[in-house]
RNA sequence: GGCGCCGUAGCCAAGCGGCUAAGGCAGCGGAUUGCAAAUCCGCCAUCCCCGGUUCGAAUCCGGGCGGCGCCUCCA
């Protein structure tokens, strides 16, 4: 059966083919450490983890990598290469200021002006997130996610190899630029052409800064500046890289120097990828960085763009912890509510539709409970043409179409199957893809609780006081200890055979 | 202004030229219940607009309109 992708290369969807039969090498741009990672960040790798699933389900053997931009970049960028502010040093500062408030645990960081504490600070975070939310790369790090700061010997292998074979030069101020005209194809990914390039910038970058390059869409590769927070030896002069540098020489290192596929957010198709793929070829001659470019849409929080001043803004930790529902939501939740729209719409978040999402995936739990207890947890493997596995299947190899396979899976689980060891098999399997029902023990060996199991004691006991209320046919305070539990988030069902709770999901 | 993605019910969303347009949530009616919840049964859309191709289009083509992204750091 084809699989069938979006290329944003040749802006059409066309069957793949991997370099290495049966091998799939995918890279996804991660998250800068300067902050905590927001739900659109993981909506794009959660997606990258939705693709490697899948390529496992089908059964190929799958090399995922992904960075941490832990190199402290400038805030100024877009005016003048390498101007305004080092990131780290913002982040520094707000670390610093939080402290002060109790935003962050004292001894989180113990001196924030180092900015490798502080990138160590996010990557823990951002890790933690990721393991939460089922990312199996997460569990992989430090193999597979690799640091930029660890890498600094392969950006500077590479920018040597482009200023020698005439794609890079150094200019009158010492920086080290990649020269856009030198590359032909500069443009192809996102449709761009220098001379729109060029008319573009008009007005919008420093001319003094522009004048030292040769073409106004040269990109930095390597400063030299002694003064920065973060700064490393090369033959240009003590410096730092460049932004774009870092996945062309990562991915390189880790995958070849032509890859399968290559994700990221719509956002980042210009300059980075574009920049990326120039970088790439300059340096390894192929005809080819990536074979397929797969980018996903951003994400809208309650039909407007995510942003800090109308309040929007949210964290994983902030969604977890209940900022949008006023509820604890648990993680399965959020990655069902990240994964289940296709990549290429722009999706809505909502607190409907993690409210939504909880009752799905409460749902599909539910389900597997009851086929385990049936069956003794004992599930037979299913064959690869069962309809909801083959369904499945044939929805998720046409671009990645989640929200068609969940169409396959949530009618069928609302029925009781004939054969409960074979649809165990089939969950087990679909389950290796979604992640959510339940959240792999694998993967998730401990802290996560089992969904909506209550084991508090008070709570049981309350349960207790309310079977007693009813036995006295004491409704009265029957409803008012349910009228409680129902207000701490729990599910409440009255019925002869006792009353039982459930934690709400989100 | 240039490049690209998307547009199916209140919300999420399947659908890839042909049975009465899946499914979930919400809503409504009913069963059940001390009352609820949960559960079960039933109801609930002609597919952004216009034109074309076709015996037949939500599905293909052309033109609009709308949303979003990029062209400047950003998933």
């Amino acid at each position: 059966m084809a699989i069938l992708f979006h290329n944003t290369l040749t802006k059409q969807t066309e069957p793949f083919e991997s370099i290495r039969r049966g091998r799939v090498t995918m890279y996804g741009c991660g998250p800068t450490v300067y902050d905590f990672a927001h739900i659109g960040n993981f909506r794009s790798f959660l997606f990258a983890d939705l693709l490697r699933r899948y390529f496992e389900f089908m059964g190929y053997d799958v090399r995922q990598v992904m960075n941490i931009t832990d190199v402290g970049h400038m805030t100024d960028d877009q005016v003048a290469d390498g101007a305004g502010e080092d990131k780290m040093q913002v982040a520094a500062r707000k670390l610093k200021e939080a402290k002060k408030s109790g935003g962050v645990e004292a001894g989180a960081v113990e001196n924030p002006d180092d900015p490798y504490q502080v990138a160590a600070y996010y990557t823990d975070a951002f890790l933690e997130d990721g393991r939460k939310l089922g990312l199996k790369v997460a569990f992989e790090y430090p193999r597979n996610i690799l640091r930029a700061t660890q890498h600094i010997d392969d950006m500077l292998g590479l920018i040597e190899r482009l200023v020698r074979n005439g794609h890079a030069y150094v200019a009158e101020d010492g920086v080290v630029y990649y020269s856009v005209e030198s590359f032909p194809e500069y443009g192809r990914l996102s449709g761009n052409t220098l001379d729109m390039l060029r008319e573009g910038s008009g007005g919008r970058v420093m001319e003094e800064d522009q004048a030292k390059k040769r073409h106004p869409s040269d990109f930095m590769l390597w400063k030299p500046d002694p003064a920065h927070v973060m700064k490393w030896k090369s033959p240009w002069g003590e410096g730092y890289p460049g932004w774009h540098i870092e996945c062309s020489a990562m991915a390189m290192r880790e995958l070849g120097d032509v890859i399968d596929i290559h994700t990221g957010g719509e956002d980042l198709i210009f300059p980075h990828h574009e920049c990326e793929i120039a970088q790439s070829r300059g340096g390894s001659g192929e005809t080819a960085f990536a074979r397929v470019w797969l980018h996903v849409r951003f994400l809208l929080v309650e039909g407007e763009k995510m942003s800090k001043r109308l309040g929007n803004f949210f964290t994983v930790r902030d969604v977890l912890q209940g900022k949008v529902t006023g509820r604890p939501v648990h993680p399965a939740v959020l990655r069902y509510e990240l994964i289940k729209s296709h990549y290429r719409a722009n999706m809505n978040f909502t607190a409907k539709g993690l409210v939504d999402s909880a009752g799905n995936v409460l749902k599909l739990n539910r389900f597997v409970r009851q086929l385990e207890e049936e069956t003794g947890g004992a599930s037979v493997e299913a064959d690869a043409s069962h309809p909801v596995l083959r369904e499945f299947r044939e929805a998720l190899s046409d671009d990645l179409n989640v929200a068609g396979g969940l169409a396959a899976v949530l009618p069928w689980s609302n029925k009781k199957p004939k054969d409960a060891r074979e649809a165990l098999g089939v969950c087990r399997s679909i389950n290796r893809v979604l992640g959510v029902a339940p959240l792999e023990p694998t993967t998730f060996p401990q802290g996560v609780e089992q969904f909506g199991i209550v084991h508090d004691p008070a709570i049981l006991e309350t349960c207790r006081a309310i079977d007693a209320a009813r036995a006295d046919r004491d409704f009265q305070t029957a409803d008012e200890l349910r009228r409680r539990l129902v207000e701490q988030g729990f599910q409440v069902q009255t019925s002869r055979d006792g009353t039982s709770v459930q934690q709400q999901l989100a």
